[in-house]
RNA sequence: GGACGCUUAGCUCAGUUGGUUAGAGCAUCUCGUUUACACCGAGAGGGUCGGGGGUUCGAGCCCCUCAGCGUCCA
């Protein structure tokens, strides 16, 4: 057996079993019969993303989730892969192309480009995968999956097919929402509504002709103007209305009459009323503008109205716009239409204004409502997707995100489906050559003269030509837990194992794509993984967990734009994997968002340094036993020698495995962890290694006290292998508890009543109270080192302690007698009936007194006890007050009655003994 | 405007169905090379649980309300 080294050094562990597990491909999928399975879907990252703290995160948890299943002896699947992420991986090589070639994505071509784009992949994609490996996960990497693979495509494409078919997809000119910048359509959930500061134009709008009318006193009023206020008079000429709202008794008298356009041509431009005006805005007229407003264009559909449209795609304008203004940016144009308005006398006034304006979250630029023509899709199943989480088929971790869930699912719209970009999966629709696309009624999508819609394309491709657009990035990655099981190909599923492994069990993920993700692969996964089946086995996931996001200490998002992400792998460099997923899991409260401390990371370097040095004093305190089975290590325990401490241990690790189950069974990774490092930490290192110290001198206790240890430490490293998988498969072999050429991750891991039922076998049966006896004795060590070094002497090890005990006392003390001595650093513990001259404590066990060997100093010691007698008199009044209250006496459970009762006594016995104490110093 | 979440020690967070004197890690101070570990050990100081009100014998925990912060949806 292999000497442990002084302190842990992961680097050589992690790189060691990691290839070790992918030599031996012990993370592979496989179900044997009858085999109950677990599987994970990973989110896919970016193809070309490097990782960060929210991956780390992310992934820790999966990690963890599919650790412990394959412990449980599931058939554990962890799926991987990545998403080809359409319009951010299109801009980074356009812009890539621009700085290297200076040219543009038109001027190679479509078929150039994305062979640029797949180069780009190549040389830069899947590096994230390879750094989840450094992390540590146990993916199956052979059934890694990209969104753009040939099979993947296919799939995409067959559920394009299949909702075209369904009647769930249609192509319409309606109004997106455009990004000027990467001149494509967005859903509405990838626009971002921003908090904007900029101006509100106070304008004239001049009547045609004058109007009379009565103000509320009666009083004849003549209207020569209307006034108005917007936030973009840039789009004044595209105007082809006013609105008034039709109750609005101000502007009744005006509807009908016609209004001079302030910019563009001379034209009038009629008044009219709708609902949509809200008369409490501003002076209560709208400007209507159909081409560039959503509700605008709304109203226009409602009157008729005609649509000036004055905006490129690029966001300049265009010539409708005027001459002035045509040409410029909408910016300028803003600025510049002011300044036109202002000369001509109709800007009456412009005003500082903070309104929402809703922003492209991938290119960062106000986004553009624009009427273009688009594919749509009509949701398929969202009743069911709303039944089978109110049923609870689907359970959300925490339960509140459901919630937000339903309401999304209560409310929502047609899904633009269609990218003008080149990087995705090109819609397979073609078109009749010499159709005029733009007059194409929804009939006419029907009809297999004029449209072709098909996997793999017209028998006649000369006749046709394919769309140009592409999907939506999310409408590939909604299919993702059937499609990397092989969905939609037959014999593709049953090699992926499809009919074991979906539905998937858990699906780990962040709530900020609850509505672009999660509720999409619910609909996706009912409409077309199981067709026919019951909903049950439709369901794409039976658990979301929904972890936090990292944030930097400041609270603040981390970004790449505020520097303020640590870089994963140098914290995995400084800390080691294990570390940082350790320490990151205790702060990650379920469902709750973490801000990242680097002091927490070296926590969990801190803890993986004291297992190993706990494991190196284990070998260091004798050769090592049969560890090759439970049943080995339990064989070696002499149930004769199984003294308070070792029931006390025994009863935290139990503990502590119920804290476990209980933790995985409700995604609480934070308060499990938290217990695995307070067992270890508190429980086994600070006490029960400590006082067996003492034990080990004793050679007929020691092959026993070493049993117990050992299996303490077999079952505390199955518990902390899922979130500590390197330094556990290291000490799992150092201390011989597996053979050479398995994995720690091939052992069953014991359920708590397991281990109770396999102890009972050897006779065994934990004794409760033992745990209270130590807790005596462990208070019985604090007070007495608390006394040393309340009288300086800490550091001194020949110091005597008498104990002034009865005759229950002094038996708890003797028989541990050696290992208190040892604890507290004492040259002899011995028993006095007579109150002695020395400095004491008030212990459980009776009174201590610490004979320094000199003379004590009275006065100090009677303020240390005064003021110890003060803080106990609080106390006391407390619980007196309490117990003469009748209404708690009557009303209180007997067992809280009791222990009130019991600790008035204990304050009593204590205070007259300290009492005693204070008289004695004279 | 609506919904949800958060507010506990200097910092980051625990705190199970309301029940003794509210915990941990880090930081601070003191002491310490005793057969694992200074990536350590021993000890200490430090909070009245955001404010107010209520229910209760009893509230950090339940209810109401206010404030601040955050997120999502309008």
């Amino acid at each position: 057996m292999a000497e442990i080294t002084k302190s842990y050094e992961p680097r050589d562990v992690e790189d060691k079993w990691y290839a070790a597990w992918q030599e031996s491909k012990c993370f592979v999928g496989r179900a044997a019969p009858g085999q109950e399975t677990y599987t994970i879907v990973i989110p896919p990252p970016n193809v070309t993303g490097i990782l960060h703290m929210g991956h780390v995160l992310n992934n820790t948890l999966q990690d963890a989730l599919i650790r412990r299943a394959r412990l449980e002896g599931k058939a554990a699947c962890w799926i991987p892969g990545t998403d080809h992420a359409g319009i951010a991986t299109q801009t980074m090589v356009e812009k890539h192309l621009k700085k290297s070639e200076g040219k543009g994505r038109r001027d190679l071509g479509r078929e150039e480009f994305l062979k640029r784009v797949w180069a780009w992949r190549d040389e830069k994609g899947d590096h994230i995968l390879k750094q989840l490996r450094e992390l540590g996960c146990s993916c199956d990497w052979d059934r890694t999956h990209f969104t753009m693979d040939p099979g993947y495509s296919k799939a995409v494409l067959t559920s394009f097919v299949k909702l075209f078919d369904g009647g769930h997809i249609y192509r319409g000119k309606r109004m997106v929402n455009w990004c000027p910048a990467s001149l494509t359509a967005l859903s509405d959930e990838e626009v971002e509504m921003r908090p904007t500061k900029g101006f509100l134009y106070k304008l004239r709008y001049e009547l045609v002709e004058p109007s009379t009318t009565k103000d509320a006193e009666g009083n004849v009023i003549t209207l020569t103007h209307l006034i108005l206020e917007t936030t973009r008079p840039e789009t004044i000429a595209a105007d082809v209305a006013v609105a008034v709202h039709p109750d609005d008794e101000r502007y009744k008298h005006l509807v009908g009459k016609r209004v001079w356009r302030p910019l563009g041509a001379r034209v009038q431009i009629p008044i009219i009323a709708d609902i949509a005006v809200d008369p409490a805005f501003a002076a209560g007229a709208l400007k209507v503008t159909p081409a560039h407003d959503k509700v605008d264009f709304e109203i226009g559909l409602r009157h008729k109205l005609s649509v000036i449209d004055a905006i490129n795609a690029d966001g300049t304008m265009n010539e409708f716009a005027g001459p002035e203004l045509a040409g410029l940016d909408r910016f300028a144009a803003r600025k510049k239409s002011a300044e036109i308005l202002r000369e001509s006398g109709a800007l009456i006034e412009e005003k500082l204004y903070e309104n929402n304006v809703g922003y492209s979250q991938r290119a960062g630029v106000p986004i553009e409502p624009r009427l273009t023509q688009q594919w749509w899709l009509r949701y398929p199943r969202v009743e069911e997707a709303k039944q089978v989480v109110r049923d609870g088929l689907i359970q959300m971790h925490p339960e509140r995100w459901s919630k937000v869930y339903l309401n999304w699912l209560e409310n929502i719209q047609d899904w633009c489906i269609s990218r003008q970009l080149w990087w995705g999966h090109r819609i397979p629709v073609w078109y009749a050559k010499g159709i005029d696309r733009e007059k194409l009624t929804e009939a006419d999508l029907r009809d297999s003269k004029k449209i072709h819609v098909s996997i793999d394309g017209p028998a006649d491709p000369e006749n046709w030509t394919q769309e140009d657009d592409v999907l939506d990035t999310w409408a590939s990655s909604w299919l993702w837990p059937f499609a990397t099981l092989g969905w939609p190909d037959a014999e593709a599923q049953a090699k992926a194992g499809f009919s074991r492994f979906y539905p998937t069990t858990t699906l780990a993920t962040g709530a900020d794509i609850i509505f672009f993700w999660v509720a999409r692969m619910i609909m996706a996964g009912l409409e077309f993984a199981k067709p026919g089946a019951p909903v049950e086995e439709r369901i794409p996931f039976k658990h979301v967990y929904f972890n936090g996001i990292v944030r930097d200490k400041q609270g603040r998002k981390m970004s790449k734009t505020l520097g303020n992400s640590p870089d994963p792998l140098d914290l995995i460099q400084k800390y080691g994997a294990d570390g940082l997923r350790f320490g990151l899991l205790q702060i990650a409260p379920l469902g709750q968002d973490v801000k990242f401390d680097e002091d927490r990371i070296e926590s969990g370097k801190n803890f993986c340094n004291k297992l190993w040095n706990a494991c190196r004093f284990r070998q260091m305190n004798g050769a090592m036993s049969d560890n090759s089975s439970l049943a080995a290590v339990l064989a070696r325990l002499d149930d004769a020698k199984l003294d308070d401490d070792d029931h006390a241990i025994l009863g935290a690790l139990l503990d502590t495995m119920r804290t476990l189950e209980k933790g995985f069974a409700e995604f609480e990774f934070a308060g499990a962890t938290q217990r695995l490092y307070s067992f270890f930490w508190n429980d086994f290192c600070d006490w029960y290694v400590e006082v067996a110290k003492a034990r080990l001198q004793d050679t007929s206790a020691k092959s026993h006290v070493l049993a117990v240890q050992d299996l303490v430490i077999r079952e505390f490293l199955l518990m902390f292998e899922p979130f500590a998988p390197f330094i556990t498969e290291e000490l799992w072999h150092l201390l011989g508890y597996g053979a050479e050429k398995s994995f720690l991750q091939e052992t069953r891991i014991e359920t708590s009543a397991g281990l109770v039922a396999a102890l009972a076998k050897r006779g065994v049966t934990v004794d409760a109270a033992a745990t209270g006896r130590v807790e005596q004795l462990k208070q019985f060590s604090t007070l007495a080192r608390e006394l040393k070094a309340d009288q300086s002497v800490a550091q001194k090890r020949d110091v005597k302690f008498f104990a002034l005990a009865g005759q229950v006392e002094w038996i708890a003390l003797e028989k541990n007698i050696s290992k208190l001595a040892r604890l507290v650093g004492a040259a002899e513990i011995a028993r006095t009936t007579e109150k002695l001259a020395f400095p004491a404590a008030v212990t459980p066990l009776g009174t201590l007194y610490l004979d320094t060997g000199v003379k004590v100093d009275s006065a100090t010691e009677r303020a240390r006890l005064l003021k110890e007698l003060h803080v106990l008199n609080k106390h006391i009044v407390g619980t007196e007050a309490r117990l003469s209250n009748e209404a708690f006496t009557s009303k209180a459970p007997p067992t809280v009655l009791e222990g009130a009762r019991k600790q008035l006594a204990d304050q009593h016995a204590k205070r007259a003994e300290i009492e005693r104490l204070l008289s004695a110093l004279g």
